[in-house]
DNA sequence: TCTGGGGTCCTAGGACCC
DNA sequence: TCTGGGGTCCTAGGACCC
């Protein structure tokens, strides 16, 4: 019998932000962007939940349900450092950890009693660590899988411990709306609500060939799991260190939607820049690469390539970008642009085209505006094109921000 | 409701090969 | 030519998560 843990950060981003500013204790706090800007809710204080809001809410229905609630930017670096924070106290109650996202993340503490105790004993005291260590709250769920530990930490919400008795899992599961289900969104609820199914239970009565046929193996796992068998498979996958990235992206939505050419050609040059960076940063390599454009009315589109050979440098990734663009764009104006890297490698591969000489001098180029980024700040250093994105995006988004005269832009080697 | 940005995983069709 | 079946790669789209 094995013992998960799923620790869930309550809140996280508004109670990080309250520890850099407490006046924002108890009010109603939207993190995100500011009121008329367009984007979404990242986090909603409990006080603004109360109004409706909530996180993928548009910032601009957030103000309408809401207007006095206070609307402040994220700060990634600083739920990194919290989120890294609680890493180092889960790692103190079990060396199987394994974070899920920047505020959640799963423990096997199956053996760990003689070490922490019973499984709710040693669950309260991580609750009381976390806290502890961090001035922050969160909830736990204590189960035999992952999947249960998952569900049961939302149930323990806000600032619980809940724990499900192992042979229990059916009766909780039962009554719960399917839509509790991680994996089952707005789309999955609707199609099994249209065949009678709304709660967890309702899953048990149904023919399995169906249920496989119509909604995959996870349905029918599930299925087991609320008939209280012990299905296992597909959400008790081992804890263990979360491997590469599959994917490597960056995308920027316009404040107002444009058809400018040079100020798109800018953009798709910055993107590229800002995957190809990454790319070095985690020693990989891109064999394909995507584009995604979104036009004015939504509508959206990927179109991607895979190159002769895997590549991690800027100009080969915005070329192909580039092209991928000219080659599929109506032309009308555009709300979004993205820039993905993906079927990641760990080298170039054998085939590599341009001539080496050419090769060295980009990656001495690289090394040494990556080192200028590290220094200066990621907007300090750009390629060509990409410099103009910078500069229209800084005076666009705050006017006082000009760039200085020493902008410090290195220009690329001749081939 | 006028809808971000970073991801993962799945499906499905066509090309191509044996 | 009326035509098999499996495997793999590639592309496009979509559901979903935080």
């Amino acid at each position: 019998m094995k013992t998960y843990f799923h620790l869930d950060m309550d809140a996280f981003f508004v109670s990080v932000e309250e520890l850099f500013d407490p006046s924002l204790k108890g009010k109603p706090v939207v993190v995100g962007g500011r009121a008329n800007e367009r984007g979404v809710v990242s986090a909603a204080s409990y006080a603004a939940r109360k109004f409706g809001v909530h996180s993928a809410m548009p910032l601009r229905t957030a103000y309408k349900l809401c207007p006095q609630a206070i609307f402040v930017d994220g700060h990634r670096e600083r739920y990194i450092e919290c989120s890294r924070q609680v890493f180092a106290v889960l790692q103190k109650f079990s060396p199987r950890v394994e974070m899920a996202s920047i505020d959640e993340a799963y423990l096997d503490m199956t053996g760990t009693e003689r070490l922490h105790g019973p499984p709710l004993a040693a669950a309260h005291a991580l609750h009381n660590a976390v806290r502890t260590a961090t001035n922050l709250n969160c909830s736990i769920g204590v189960a035999s899988s992952r999947l249960v530990a998952k569900i049961s930490s939302d149930q323990a919400k806000p600032h619980g411990v809940l724990w499900i008795i192992p042979g229990q899992e059916a009766r909780f599961l039962a009554p719960l709306d399917v839509r509790k289900i991680p994996g089952v969104g707005k789309v999955t609820e609707k199609n099994l609500n249209a065949q009678g199914i709304r709660k967890v239970g309702d899953l048990t009565v149904l023919d399995e060939k169906l249920l496989l046929e119509q909604f995959g193996n996870w349905a029918l796992a599930l299925a087991g799991k609320a008939r209280g068998e012990d299905a296992g498979a597909w959400f008790d996958s081992e804890i263990g260190e979360n491997g590469d990235p599959k994917s490597i992206s960056h995308e920027h939505t316009f404040s107002v939607d444009t058809a400018e050419i040079a100020a798109l050609d800018a953009t798709l040059v910055r993107l590229s820049e800002m995957v190809a960076r990454r790319l070095r940063d985690h020693h990989l390599y891109a064999r394909t690469v995507q584009i995604k454009l979104r036009y004015s009315d939504f509508s959206t589109f990927t179109r991607a390539r895979t190159l002769d050979h895997a590549t991690q440098i800027d100009a080969e990734l915005a070329a192909a970008v580039r092209d991928l663009f000219h080659k599929n764009w109506t032309g009308k104006p555009i709300r979004l642009l993205g820039v993905y890297g993906q079927s990641l490698e760990g080298s170039e591969g054998q085939t590599n085209l341009l001539d080496e000489g050419a090769i060295g001098k980009w990656r001495k180029t690289l090394r040494a505006v990556d080192q200028m980024r590290e220094k200066f700040g990621d907007g300090t250093v750009s390629l060509a094109a990409g410099m103009k994105a910078n500069l229209r995006a800084r005076v666009h988004d705050n006017p006082e921000n000009l760039p200085g005269k020493d902008p410090r832009a290195k220009d690329p080697p001749e081939n």
